[in-house]
This record gives C-alpha cells, structure tokens and sequence, in this order.
DNA sequence: TATTAAATGCAACTCTGTTGCAAACGAATT
DNA sequence: AATTCGTTTGCAACAGAGTTGCATTTAATA
C-alpha cells in the first residue's frame, strides 16, 4: 500500500495485484495473476497493470525457458528504470515455483574479446528446499 | 546431412533447416526459420521439424526476456535427451543475434541450504565482436 | 516397384498479447 | 460534497504464436 504512494494512483486492479505480490513469494506468470484474482480484471487491465509495475521498477521479468514470463517484486532500492535485480533465480522442477535467490548474485564470467556485457541472467533449474 | 543420419529420416524440411542452422552461427528464432526458408514449409511444419530436432538432440534452446524461444545448435557430443549445453549465451543490443560461447561455461554458485540444483543457464547481453 | 510407417500440409482452433475508444474512476480543487 | 480533469478500466477487435486431427504425400525398406 505504502509501496504504492512511490508513484501510482491507487486502483482495484493495483491493489489487487500488489497484494498477491506481497502475500506470494514467488514470482507469478501473468496466467497466475489470472487465476489468482478470480477473473476480477480484465486480461487487458492486468497487462497493463503489471507493464507499469515494470516501469516503476516495482518488479522485475525472469525469462523462463518455457516461454512464459514470471514477474517477481523488486528489492526496495529499485528505482525507477535503474533495477538492481542481479541475483540468480531458482526454478523449481517439482512445484514449479520460481524464487529469487536475492543473496546470491550472478557471478561474472570472462567473456572473448570484442563481446562488452552489460547485463547478465542466471536461472538454476532444480530441486527447492520444500520439495527436496 | 550426415548428422541427421543419426537418427531421422532426411526429407526436405529437415535439410533445409539444418542448412540453415548450420549456415547462421548463432541462434535462430522459429519465425527467423519461417523468413529464411521463404515460407516453403508449412508453419506446422517448421515447429515439428525444430520439436524433433530438440528431442534428438541437435539442436538446444535459449530463454530471452522477450518472449521468444532461440534454438541453436548443440555441439557433437549431445546426445538423446542428455544435453551438455552448459555454455553461456550472449545477446546481442544493437544486432539482437544470439551467439554460443562454447567456450565460457556457466559458473557454479553457491546455493542457499536446502536447494540442489540440476541445470544452469546464463544469459549475458551487451555489444558482441561486430557490433561494438 | 510395392508396401508401410512417418512426415507433411491444411483447416480449425486455443492461448497470449496488443490497440483504439468510450465509459468509469481517482485525486485534487473548490 | 460536488466539480473537474487526467488516468485507468473494460470491451471489442485484432495479430501472432503454437497446437491438434486428419487426409495426403513421401522416405525407407524389402
């Protein structure tokens, strides 16, 4: 709620979708958010609400081999546009659930010349500390 | 040609998109495979011809945040199932091709207590060779 | 070259994500 | 509390990605 005063009016829909952020630690898809609010929101409206999440620097994408996009809140010291979201990602082979690993940052590899990095993504696919 | 005599039946669609991969050092995305075969397949066909080359092992996929599946070659030595695409992946910004670096594997990091990990992967972006 | 199992193309469909627009709503003001 | 104004929402319609069933064609074998 706090959270929300940062930047954005504060709707159904944002609430709503904040909450299930805040209650869930875990990232959700988009498909998530869907079946989790009841078919409350509209598709488009739930869209739109996650890309401003997104562009407040709310939270964060996790790119999934899968296809499918999992958002996850952001740390507090997100600002907007300047994300802070180098720790790894752990998905779940059993549940399912992808989780953000914020005390383990992506470590950095040495890449061959002429290759400058600018932004780096580890994802470890495995067993999670409930399922093992 | 003589790698897919290791296990399917070579016909038109096949060869032709294994020319293709073979052709391109990078990554390929399936709407890529669609423009540069010039709509001569199916699209059907073009999504089981890269389904069976995944389950055979020839070819792996790359997760991105946006959405779109990448699949490039894998090295002689995958085989069935049983995959050793333990390389890091580079995305280009300016040219957005996705290149392998056979040679940069992924690092190992220390998890917290309680999950094991199975598979990892890394996706770096920045400027490659050509583009910086 | 005849046979058979596998691969292809087509049609139809589902699921995911986007855009334009009118109606509804939130926040600030009076 | 009512008014105003810019933002947000829901709807409809659409575009793209991916899947499935089925009839036809094709590759590999004898």
């Amino acid at each position: 709620m706090i959270l929300k005063r940062n930047q954005l009016s504060i709707t159904g829909s944002r609430r709503r979708i904040l909450e299930l952020f805040l209650r869930n630690n875990g990232a959700l898809a988009h498909s998530d958010i869907e079946k989790k609010t009841g078919e409350r929101f509209d598709r488009v409206t739930v869209y739109r609400t996650l890309q401003s999440f997104l562009e407040k620097g709310i939270i964060h994408t996790i790119p999934t081999s899968d296809n499918s996009i999992q958002y996850a809140l952001c740390k507090d010291d997100c600002r907007e546009g300047h994300h802070h979201d180098n720790h790894v990602h752990f998905i779940c082979e059993s549940c399912n659930t992808t989780i953000c690993l914020e005390d383990v940052i992506v470590p950095e590899v040495k890449l061959p010349v002429g290759f400058s990095p600018s932004d780096s993504q580890m994802v470890v696919r495995g067993k999670c500390r409930e399922c093992k």
